[in-house]
DNA sequence: ACGCGCGATGTTGACGTCAACATCGACGGC
DNA sequence: GCCGTCGATGTTGACGTCAACATCGCGCGT
């Protein structure tokens, strides 16, 4: 339990009373002031405000939501931090909340399990939040039910159309397309897959789209080799591909496994981009300092995080609900890493 | 403002009365209900329960932290969440604080300005937070002055010594030291550095004991080159490094500056670790998958986000202050970046 | 048969804030 | 000089929860 004073009393902060009495006004005045209404005479106000610094009095913000019945702040669940595209968003999302006015509540999956999911949500019911931002990916959702207390405003960040939440994302369909048409423009007789889990629906999206620009185009659709987003399992797919000397140009769909592929082929003496070309998604900062410095498709994650903010802003102030899904373009960042196709 | 019903009151949900009147018994048999208090009848208890589930009854969490003087929540402050150790820090801290029953509000610091971080510590004064840990650079702390709220626990995850809060962090110092040492154990006459920004005590830390390592060594101490974390300015720096032939051996002081050094070597053809070896700092998950793959210091994120949690909440309960700065030990792990000096 | 103890449940009030309403005094128009 | 107006300030109560205290009834010991 919190520290006492020597009258074990639970020691909290001066309240607008303590302000009041020093100041020798009503508590009601100090809230006047505390909240810049304007009907406050000058000197009262300067008096008020001595009295508050000398008590270093801060709003007790409990009371205020209990008032008011808002509490101003938005829960983000997230699972891990990992991921580069997960804490861009929630970057943004902290920044585009802050500037609304909003706190925000961070929310963390433990582990994978689903009862680490279940017990997520539920702690969320209990959290001081107006609103929920789910940045999980949607499979783990879906398992889990949709056991969030009924009534809280939720936006969900992903790109399945399966939900009764809002939902922003980016436009996954039209950045997988990019990337496949880029290599296929350079001359590349196909395009092979280094797809994200097929759990999760980003992956899932951007594997479809990948392979109806290569049937659109009518190419051969290679079979797809399937990563974990990280760099370790985009290596393991890696040496696979690199031994396969009809391999001239893959889309891998995130950076991270871009580069475990790199080495891969760098250790199996494949030039890149003379002998293979690679082309990732996401564009995190580092992408632009891998060896060779990587094309990839530049996912927009402020947009994504204000778009999402807005949403749901809008949920819990007007009850509006489910329109169009958001989709936020992607676009094609041209590095190093993709050239024309071998012998052409 | 939220959306109010056709009488126009505020949509609230239903309280412990409701849940009291539903079930036919008195407000405090729901709180006991609520709270897993054991005097309760188990008939009782469940019809209480039932009752919860049909209205969908959430505790409110603003009126039981007004009633009990305690949010059960800490702030964490930080500025972007771009930088590797930052972001896993934060996650540790996340899945600590959860761990403890504690929510994390961010705070998040919208740019470099003091006024910025001014704004962020006067944010918080109103947030609805127990204590705080302090995740930004501390010079930026620094110029904009302490301003925090008198009384409210703070811990800073940093490497000076020079505030009145308690401090965790990596052992740089021991860090340093490590790197230092793997190079000049490998028969490189000395090591160069590539810093982090002169701004930061971390950055500060890791540099001095570089020096003083070398001292210790009786080698000579080359000139610093000075990058502010990302790899573009780690690739700036290695332009300037790669061009001259003295360099064998760099210890750089994070990893994405250390893949930037990586490319300005590749692209003046210098072999690593034939002509040059280096050594970053953090071990990102990607930094196994860098070409080569790289050596580099492993900071331990999880200790330091589970340490900077404990000593927050024991302050938090007991007003405890002020022990010895928590320093968590580094260890080196080698990739193949690291090879002997050149004709050795 | 009486009372004591104890477990189950109810009642009251306080946490800090702020909207709504009440009050008070000064000033201007007639 | 009287009244109406308006701006500054004060008073009251309610938001939802829970500790402290009060009450009620049942079983058991003597």
């Amino acid at each position: 339990m919190p520290a006492e004073d020597s009258a074990g009393r639970r020691r909290r902060g001066p309240s607008m009373a303590d302000v009041a009495r020093l100041a020798g006004v009503s508590g009601q005045t100090v809230s006047r002031v505390a909240n810049d209404r304007n009907n406050v005479d000058a000197v009262t106000r300067d008096r008020v405000q001595a009295a508050m610094r000398q008590l270093g009095y801060r709003p007790n913000s409990a009371a205020r939501a209990l008032r008011n019945g808002e509490y101003r702040s938005i829960g983000v669940i997230v699972f891990e931090l990992h991921s580069f595209g997960t804490t861009r968003t929630l970057d943004a999302i902290a920044t585009a909340a802050t500037i609304s006015g909003y706190a925000i509540n961070l929310v963390p999956v433990l582990d994978v399990t689903q009862s680490a999911v279940t017990s997520a949500f539920s702690r969320l019911g209990e959290q001081a939040v107006d609103g929920v931002i789910i940045l999980i990916e949607a499979h783990t959702l879906d398992e889990a039910g949709v056991r969030l207390p009924h009534g809280l405003p939720v936006v969900v960040v992903d790109s399945s159309a399966h939900y009764d939440y809002p939902i922003v994302d980016t436009d996954q369909r039209q950045g997988a397309r990019l990337a496949t048409e880029h290599l296929l423009g350079l001359g590349h007789a196909t395009v092979w897959h280094l797809g994200g889990p097929p759990t999760s629906f980003a992956a899932d999206r951007r594997r479809r789209s990948w392979e109806a620009t290569l049937l659109d185009h009518g190419r051969e659709v290679p079979p797809v080799f399937d990563g974990d987003w990280t760099a370790t399992s985009g290596y393991e797919a890696g040496r696979q591909l690199a031994v396969n000397a009809e391999v001239t140009a893959v889309f891998v769909a995130n950076d991270q496994m871009a580069l475990g592929l790199l080495r891969a082929l760098h250790e199996h003496g494949r030039d890149v981009p003379g002998d293979v070309s690679v082309v990732g998604f996401d564009d995190m900062e580092e992408a632009a300092h891998f060896w060779p410095p990587l094309t990839t498709i530049r996912q927009n994650f402020v947009d994504v995080g204000r778009l999402s903010v807005d949403a749901l802003i809008r949920e819990i102030h007007a009850g509006e609900h489910h329109h169009e899904p958001v989709a936020v373009a992607a676009k094609l960042v041209h590095r190093s890493s993709t050239g024309p196709a071998p012998g052409r």
